[in-house]
DNA sequence: AAAAAAC
């Protein structure tokens, strides 16, 4: 009987959690009556000045959890010259523009000041900005740092401290950065704190920064959406044979696929695919780490407009990014990690809606392959037999490794079926795809379309260009990688460093000698 | 077998 009368429960929205009127008239500009679990759970807490522990997966509407009720609270107070009256901390660049948009949208009603401190754009307008005194100060950890140590920047003003996606912080190596910043802040601050997982480390830190702490936690989509259709596709596993693979399976999706984000594991290979497939006339982008940050920008922009139909991307665009109505998700390769298979196809099947998610394995992904199974709790489906058949090829192919000599590198063998192994990629490979050659935009390109790929193009050629045939990082390079971030100690690998000087050479000796 | 993040 009592159940009956509260069954139909009536439904939180935005008005019941106390926010401000702007703030609410703002949400209710950009369509948005009911809030998520995290927002009706986090946002009177936050609003009351508590501290908050918020377990969420990005996509969970997290963002305007903490957003909102600090627009709210900033209401009162004014910020003075390089003192932040709030500090919002992001892994990436890209979450941390994501992050200002947030601010903008719904601090429309407001006069807020907001600053973005993110590396790989100049200084200038971000000290202008600090000068001025901002409300809202998002950053991500290195570049805060450069500005606090350049004295551009007093923390002992900020109120209200975020620190998002502290899981991923954590991958990065960012916690002793991001510890020593919150030991610049004041004590009577209030912390926002908010990790889609909670390993140990991350435990320990809420320990410490948080003061007993209203938790919150969303049910944690650890396993994988049903809406989204998995299949894992065979391939063998050189570089060409994936590409086609994956060609022909972006042809036989055609009608369904809207747009795409592919995934690759390492930059290197996204540049490459992302070359590939603008060579076949496929319209697509790239987003990865190591380009120039306006590219990075414009690509993400021109994917969300959908001027762009494919993204090809590392995993900088596998956690939230907030890239809505993605149809498709190809992994061009498995996933090391099993949890970022997760996020990766996560991209797809959002809000609701349904998505395809296709998985590219070869016979080396089997243990990674069984990993993401086990964490998902199911087998995936394979769409056209599994790797059985390709497993003989692919030995074959490889076995010429083994026994390669020096008279066998060059010209083909007269049986004509395998091609020498040499120290490059495969030859055919080259001239078939040119992917090598830095590729010449068309003229007649339509200007406003293709601007951002244009752009990425030009990026990946500068790229190319600063840093002619690096040899391969050395072992020692990825054993101090591992630590961290700190990678200031790879020294030019083109300046001359005479035995025995060091770097106290005298200036003359680096002249070279004329002869 | 990786990626990301400061000059």
């Amino acid at each position: 009987m009592q159940a009956e009368t509260t069954v139909e429960a009536p439904e939180v929205t935005f008005a019941d959690l106390g926010l401000s009127q702007k703030v609410l008239s703002a949400v209710h500009d950009a369509g948005y009556v009911n809030p998520t679990p995290i927002q009706a759970g986090a946002i009177p807490h936050a609003l009351q000045g508590k501290d908050v522990l918020g377990i969420a997966q990005t996509g969970t509407g997290k963002t305007a959890a903490f957003v909102l009720p600090m627009i709210t609270r900033l209401e009162k107070g004014r910020a003075r010259a390089r003192m932040p009256r709030t500090l919002i901390l992001e892994p990436t660049r890209e979450l941390a523009a994501q992050v200002e948009e947030n601010f903008v949208k719904y601090g429309k009603n407001h006069r807020l000041n907001i600053a973005l401190l993110i590396g790989g754009v100049s200084f200038d307008e971000q000290e202008k900005k600090l000068e001025r005194g901002a409300d809202v100060l998002i950053a991500t950890p290195g570049r805060l740092l450069d500005h606090f140590e350049r004295g551009k920047l007093l923390l002992t003003g900020v109120d209200i401290l975020v620190i998002d996606e502290a899981d991923r912080m954590l991958d990065m190596g960012f916690i002793p950065d991001i510890e020593r910043i919150a030991k610049l802040i004041p004590f009577t601050r209030q912390t926002l704190f908010f990790s889609a997982t909670m390993p140990p480390e991350i435990t320990k830190l809420t320990e410490q920064f948080l003061q007993a702490p209203v938790r919150i936690e969303v049910s944690k989509a650890a396993s994988t959406g049903v809406n989204i259709v998995q299949r894992l596709v065979k391939s063998k596993s050189k570089g060409w044979d994936k590409r086609e693979t994956l060609r022909k399976l972006i042809r036989a999706e055609e009608d369904e696929l809207k747009n795409a984000i592919i995934f690759c594991n390492r930059k290197v290979d996204v540049s490459e695919l992302f070359r590939s497939l603008v060579k076949h006339d496929f319209d697509a982008g790239a987003l990865h780490g190591d380009m120039d940050q306006r590219a990075r920008m414009a690509m993400l922009a021109a994917f969300r407009e959908g001027k762009l139909k494919l993204l090809v991307a590392s995993d900088v665009a596998a956690r939230g990014l907030d890239i809505p109505d993605v149809s498709h998700v190809f992994n061009f390769d498995v996933p090391i990690h099993a949890e970022d298979y997760v996020h990766r196809i996560g991209r797809t099947g959002r809000a609701g809606r349904s998505g395809k998610s296709f998985t590219i394995v070869t016979r080396s992904d089997g243990k990674y392959l069984d990993a993401i199974e086990k964490l998902i709790g199911k087998e995936i489906e394979w769409m056209d037999g599994d790797l059985s058949t390709v497993a003989q090829d692919d030995a074959e192919e490889e076995a010429p490794r083994r026994g390669r000599g020096k008279g066998r590198e060059r010209g083909r063998a007269s049986s004509g079926e395998r091609k020498p192994r040499g120290e490059k990629r495969a030859r055919r490979d080259e001239a078939e795809e040119a992917v090598a050659e830095p590729i010449q935009v068309a003229e007649e390109a339509p200007a406003e379309d293709k601007q951002a790929r244009r752009e990425a193009i030009k990026a990946d050629n500068a790229e190319r260009k600063a840093k002619p045939e690096q040899p391969r990082q050395r072992e020692d390079d990825n054993r101090r990688d591992r630590g961290g971030r700190n990678n200031n100690w790879r020294r030019e690998d083109d300046e001359p460093s005479p035995i025995g000087f060091g770097d106290d050479m005298p200036a003359f000796m680096k002249i070279p000698a004329r002869v």
